[in-house]
RNA sequence: GGAGGGGUGGCAGAGCGGUCAAAUGCAACGGACUGUAACUCCGUCGGGGCAACCCUACAUAGGUUCGAAUCCUAUCCCCUCCA
């Protein structure tokens, strides 16, 4: 890809050298208007499907930081009102419908992630917030598919490829589902009309809805309007961004301890370094290519150097220093850390004992007491970094004046604390 | 609406009366090797129990059989072809 050598903007030029841009509507026009005008307005669209975000989403968080950090005014558009309805892009089956109350509480919670990466407060170029259940909610039915729904051809939405493979499959696709483009599209509209919003950021999977929104607001404004895409973010062994043990690694630290979202980071493989610095960190361009070639252990301080940027920005300077702090205490000194991951466990848990695989399972690490004893049995579970030979281990309330670690593997630790209730 | 095919563990996908808690692959987990990496290798991979052993599971509900994931009936869902 040659194409930042073209492009003139400060905003494209970065983007495009550090790996952001998937595709664009129109790569060139976007350029143009980016040097020209002084206002540029951007959006990204979220669902409320989660209480939190998730690293997956991380990329177009960072997008809209560069385009705020370079005098464009982001808009995080939460889809109190999509989320209703269901995006079926490159989805094969249905989602389950979330209820309104649920819908309601993650959307609150997920307001507080974007605060850490976008200023709403700042005097120019704020970031704004918005929920499209505000217009969506309000949409008279008849006037709606008057107004716009003759604005869209079912043979092209049809056409697009996040809906192909549902219907290539044979798989239904409802009519409710079948909706959700064309809400998107109004998002686009409603956001171009009332706030001069000209451009739409979404993930490459986001590519049908956001031209459809383009293409309506052409339609009915003649406006001209761009979209631009970013590539789906794959790890080295090929798999999407933004799981860890199985479970999501998530910004908000209600869900996720910034230790462990530190930990994800510092786990990266050594060939994705450079991608990550690139696309998650503000480190210039240089440093990110120099620490990303960097060979054998050595490249493990480009890895720390990602954690403590990453975790900086998504919890606080303090957050990274702690975690990284954790770290070293756990990993190199082998020491216990009052860091960790903490399980309370109550006294009427351990009345007269309890056994370390009952144990074992409180405290998160496994998820069955079969699994505990089969950690066991394979020499992988510790205790206050003491090999556990047996499942019959007890422990009683004396084990406890201390509070307890126990690890699960070389890498899994959780403190357990008795809770004095 | 008619005719046929199918619903199996996180996923993919075998099994088609007993030896089936169910092959195999992927994912996951632990170990060895290392650099808290990758690769490779080894092991594990429904739940309860220290264990012998027990309990749930092959869409759902019944039935036939000493015995069913496997056969029968009904129900639900999916697919293919025809209308």
């Amino acid at each position: 890809m040659s194409l930042d050598n073209k492009l003139q903007s400060d905003f494209l030029q970065v983007l495009s050298k550090r790996g952001f841009i998937h595709d664009c509507t129109d790569l060139n026009g976007l350029d143009k208007i980016c040097c020209d005008k002084k206002e540029m307005i951007a959006y990204v669209g979220y669902d409320a499907t989660a209480r939190s975000l998730h690293v997956g989403h991380l990329v177009n968080i960072m997008m809209l930081r560069w385009f705020q950090k370079f005098g464009g005014q982001p808009i995080t558009l939460i889809g109190g009102g999509t989320t209703r309805v269901g995006d079926p892009s490159f989805r094969s089956e249905e989602r389950p419908l979330i209820s309104t109350e649920e819908i309601g509480s993650n959307i609150k919670s997920l307001r507080t992630v974007f605060n850490k990466y976008l200023n709403y407060k700042k005097e120019f170029n704020p970031a704004l917030m918005v929920n499209n259940a505000s217009w969506l909610t309000k949409l008279n039915y008849l006037d709606f598919l008057r107004d716009f729904g003759r604005h869209f051809s079912i043979n092209r939405m049809l056409s697009f490829e996040a809906v192909k493979t549902r219907l290539d499959r044979e798989q239904s696709l409802s009519f409710l589902e079948f909706n959700y483009m064309l809400l998107q599209a109004y998002d686009f509209l409603e956001l171009n009309r009332n706030f001069g919003c000209c451009l739409q950021i979404g993930g490459s999977d986001q590519w049908g809805n956001i031209v459809s929104g383009i293409d309506l607001i052409r339609r009915v404004s003649d406006v001209h309007t761009f979209g631009l895409t970013s590539p789906l973010i794959t790890t080295a062994d090929g798999k999407k961004m933004g799981k860890s043990h199985g479970k999501a690694v998530w910004l908000n630290s209600a869900l996720l301890s910034p230790y462990e979202f530190w930990q994800f980071w510092r786990n990266t493989a050594d060939s994705d370094v450079k991608k990550f610095l690139l696309l998650y960190t503000e480190l210039p361009y240089e440093a990110c290519n120099n620490y990303g070639a960097l060979q054998g252990h050595q490249i493990n301080d480009a890895k720390i150097l990602l954690a403590n940027q990453i975790t900086e920005l998504c919890h606080g300077k303090k957050a990274a220093l702690t975690s990284n702090a954790t770290a070293i205490k756990v990993f190199e000194e082998g020491k216990i850390d009052s860091n960790l991951p903490t399980q309370t466990i109550s006294l009427s848990d351990l009345k007269p004992a309890i056994n370390i695989t009952q144990l074992l399972v409180k405290s998160g690490l496994v998820s069955s007491g079969k699994e505990a004893k089969r950690l066991i049995a394979e020499d992988g579970a510790r205790y206050n970094d003491m090999l556990v030979t047996s499942p019959t281990f007890k422990l009683t309330p004396e084990h406890f004046r201390e509070s307890v670690k126990l690890s699960a593997g070389k890498k899994r630790h959780v403190l357990l604390k008795l809770d004095n209730d």
